[in-house]
DNA sequence: CCAGCCATGTGGTCGGACCACTACGGTCAG
DNA sequence: CTGACCGTAGTGGTCCGACCACATGGCTGG
């Protein structure tokens, strides 16, 4: 009955998983382009032989993983498999991370934040450094925690831009996930660690404001330093 | 109709993606601890007021995103939410990425490769530095493209492995992809490059047996950044 | 007491129906 | 001729009900 023309599909794994597989090899052999619209669901599910609702369930798997993008009314389209695109679920894991972990979530973000920063140092261009100054005296003109971390999120995004690694800006992103900054800054600011913070994040910016890119490293792993060691003696407890 | 007791559901989204969020939540909350089994498919969509097929499909992107675990015939468990569950889908970065994109890849793996060897160097064990050694002879005794890879493979996964930090290992892990390392090493063997890779993997060894951090880090940068160059002068053509 | 079988419950797959939305084209007033 | 409006075909989104494949635990028979 499987009268699949194209090639026979041995039994490995579920029927789903197996289309999940095909699909993103037709995207890696380049068969399908960025932006490209593939087939209705139908027409995909007849061309691999499996039904509507498991061929559903292999695009909505890729959705989550950012490799397709459906429109409701209109078709499934791949997507520009940018940087971004591609790593947007990184920031599960940042969200459903916790003890242990965590820090060294917080490692791995310092030794890229440093590098990020220095070589933001050497190449960060006036407009962007103006971008960045208007975050940080946003974030030093309210006491809304909410903005608070809204700018300090765009500042060092702003920073992640200027190094020049698209891929580095999404991973630094995911890294950084708005639940998890939340939940440092809420215990964060109760022991008034707000001053450091502004003053690391001033060092940040002098470091910038020279480029120089070895005070920026500096800087920059002495900050994302100071969370990962209140962290730490958070778990301690 | 929506007589949903616990809470009023706003319309946002797509019914599925709701299901993703609230199961999301649940486990960030705590209600449900890693390898905790969860209620049936059937169960979890009456408590969701939502059909199984939809749950499904939630089920199916928290399966992929490395969050759940579907045994058949017995249930559906949350994983141990470790980093290498949650990170394995980096791998898929990799494999669909391409140009200017895996030079990125490269420098991101080039800084985290770098800092985790250098760590490894520090506090590398015995019993870890024979493991390294054995893939090292292993790589070098060997004309099979395919088990020098793996033995390639393996000789970063044991340093990073000696670095002590998991969730650095397992993004390692994703950077280096099987496929991804396919193709660099496709064009790369065909220059004769392979007797300076085998020159610095030596090096790297040599650096970690004398628990010199430096000469480590240096090692590894080097070494990646090797490849880095070669594939930015293959993107020139 | 133990090995093997079998009923039950689970995830996996299927097919079809209908809804919600988009996009496109034709229609009709201006 | 131009433009806004509207209808329709086609698409993804949701739901339902049935059946299959597999795992588990208890029961049966030795």
């Amino acid at each position: 009955m499987d009268e699949t023309p194209s090639e026979a599909a041995p039994q490995k794994g579920t029927v789903t998983q197996r289309a999940i597989e095909r699909i993103k090899a037709m995207i890696a052999e380049g068969r399908l382009e960025p932006g490209q619209r593939l087939p209705t669901e139908r027409d995909l599910a007849a061309q691999l032989g499996i039904s509507r609702s498991s061929m559903r369930e292999a695009i909505r798997a890729l959705t989550v993983l950012g490799v397709l993008e459906a429109r409701h009314g209109s078709g499934i389209y791949v997507t520009q498999l940018e940087a971004g695109d591609l790593l947007e679920t990184f920031g599960v894991v940042a969200d459903l991370s916790r003890g242990p972990r965590l820090v060294e979530l917080l490692e791995v973000r310092r030794i890229l934040e440093s590098t990020a920063t220095a070589l933001a140092a050497a190449r960060i261009t006036e407009d962007q450094l103006a971008e960045v100054e208007k975050h940080l005296t946003a974030m030093n003109g309210t006491d809304d925690p909410e903005e608070i971390i809204a700018h300090d999120l765009a500042f060092h995004r702003e920073i992640a831009a200027a190094a020049g690694n698209e891929t580095m800006a999404a991973i630094l992103e995911g890294l950084s996930s708005r639940t998890f900054r939340a939940r440092v800054w809420r215990g964060y600011q109760e022991e008034g660690a707000f001053a450091r913070t502004r003053r690391e994040h001033a060092a940040i910016h002098r470091a910038l404001l020279a480029h120089d890119p070895e005070a920026a490293r500096a800087a920059a792993a002495a900050h994302v330093g100071e969370v990962e060691q209140w962290l730490r003696t958070q778990l301690r407890e």
